[in-house]
DNA sequence: CTAGTTCATTCCATTTTGTCATGAATGATG
DNA sequence: CATCATTCATGACAAAATGGAATGAACTAG
């Protein structure tokens, strides 16, 4: 990073203020200045830079091609610098902020619907999310931990296992009762929803249960779980879904689980956290209360019992 | 963009440069400052910011969370500032730099073959490509053209055409005798050669020169033409390419059209520039330059001739 | 033609920045 | 243990940078 390359930031800002205004005075106005100090600005900027960022046309000023360029470029730097300044003034005022990084899916189905309750436990603390859909070096990314799901293999850190991810069997009440469906192979004569991106699944869920059709790609195909349930939900067909997915639509009713024959994804849900650093009170009563939903979970998954 | 949240570059540069050192003094000889300088300016943007960024240990500092944060997210925002100034100041010395907007396979395979015939043309022009697989609006990017396929309905542009992509049946000359090819039905019974992307390819080329088959899918299968065009010289198959991806390979010889019988994607290739902004002569010349290719490239297509 | 507007620039007071020196607290070595 | 070296913090001060006020040239509108 070399100082020749990275201008005053007043000297940017004053560049960009005046080019949204195309007007040295209506910039010098918004920054609470004079005309002169802004045409200044502008004017060591462009000597700087060696390059001119304005024609000064009459009493106007016109962008040039440099100018125009530059612009756009800086632009989305300033922008950037701007939040995150403000996130880590905002940071101040909570010394107990949990920096995680998440799987969409997850964080999004099960993560955030728990969180009132994690909240409730240390009211005190923020909380940051972001998505992260690859491992990452805790040393080069600032995140208190991970959540994510696969080979617990990640260099220089601890993970612990939460619950496997498994597909289960779900319809409507009204899909079931009406296609008087008993038994896996029942489902060869209904419809069933398919996912885009796992055009198998249904194929080898037949295979687990032992059941034999030629037929299992049948069914509309839709590009994301969540069109899925809701199809499930609206009568459309049987829908293999991982369970976590659905557990609040399990637990209202608007979706069953048509039998107690889960196909286990070989894969599982673990929470990540640099290893040798002194894990803060935040984090560990974030992990505590992880462990224990998780391990809700996996006991609920006895109580939801098929009819 | 408020003052208050972009703190003094210098203030900036000298953070992240400690950051990294995890050292005042060291900092300081990078920067050719004192040590007393850097920790100064390290201490005024803690009071800004009104967070510690260090921890002082000892005669050691050490990141604080909120530290870690902010230097991942400025230090993005900081390399993007220095790529722009730096653009910025090498167009200094060009007042002529055509910035152009590229998808990358043509790009790649047509255009900059190519474009030693237009630097002959125009000495003094800088060139500046960017990959945009979209379209996008010439008032928000800094683009003197774009070369773009498809449909030409660009909103504020005006697209001139350059010439439709087709996919043509190509081999090496060792493969087309070997097997004997002579006409499209004889590509029936020898390996096609796959695209990923792509799958349909072969059918509707079938389809298309009035063949039935109902193995259009066998041959290997690959990711990029790239790989499939190595793989044809090789001797591995016939493959379906697009006749500009492959215009050195047919001239040298390496590979041959086995038909005149090519598949019109209904595609075609345009040349597209902003409607209403004066055209520079750098831009008019291109252009001019462009179109006589495009035409050159059309001609060469009946120059082509299988034996 | 007159009055108002806009960018450029000079002069000058104020603010900011970096150097030098010093000090407290280590940290290494014999 | 004593001595010397190292590192961050900070005060004093000189130099550099910045912004305001005023002025001027070139428009722009009525």
């Amino acid at each position: 990073m070399k100082r020749a390359f990275i201008p005053p930031a007043d000297s940017l800002i004053a560049f960009e203020c005046a080019a949204r205004h195309l007007s040295f005075t209506r910039a010098a106005e918004e920054l609470h200045l004079t005309q002169g100090a802004v045409s200044k600005q502008v004017r060591q900027l462009e000597d700087r830079l060696g390059v001119e960022l304005f024609r000064r046309v009459r009493q106007r000023i016109v962008l040039t091609d440099a100018g125009r360029l530059y612009l756009h470029d800086i632009r989305g730097a300033l922008e950037n610098m701007t939040a995150a300044t403000r996130q880590v003034m905002s940071y101040a005022g909570s010394a107990d902020v949990l920096n995680l990084a998440v799987l969409p899916t997850f964080g999004t189905r099960w993560l955030a619907p728990r969180l009132a309750g994690f909240q409730k436990r240390f009211p005190d603390a923020g909380l940051n999310l972001s998505v992260r859909l690859q491992p990452f070096d805790f040393d080069e990314e600032p995140f208190d931990g991970a959540i994510h799901h696969g080979d617990p293999v990640w260099a220089g850190a601890i993970a612990e296992r939460l619950f496997d991810e498994e597909v289960i069997p779900v319809a409507s009440r009204a899909f079931r009762d009406r296609h008087d469906i008993r038994d896996p192979a029942d489902l060869v004569r209904v419809p069933r929803l398919q996912l885009a991106t796992r055009p198998l699944a249904w194929r080898q869920w037949f295979e687990h249960v032992g059941v034999e059709t030629d037929a299992a790609f049948q069914g509309a195909r839709f590009e994301q779980f969540v069109m899925i349930s809701e199809a499930a939900i609206h009568n459309m067909g049987a829908a293999l879904i991982p369970r976590f997915f659905v557990e609040a639509e399990l637990a209202s009713g608007r979706l069953v689980q048509l039998f107690d024959i889960s196909l286990d994804q070989n894969t599982a849900y673990y929470f990540v956290y640099p290893e040798g650093r002194t894990m803060r009170p935040v984090v560990k009563t974030f992990r505590q209360w992880l462990m224990e939903e998780a391990r809700t979970a996996r006991t609920n998954r006895e109580a939801m019992l098929p009819r």
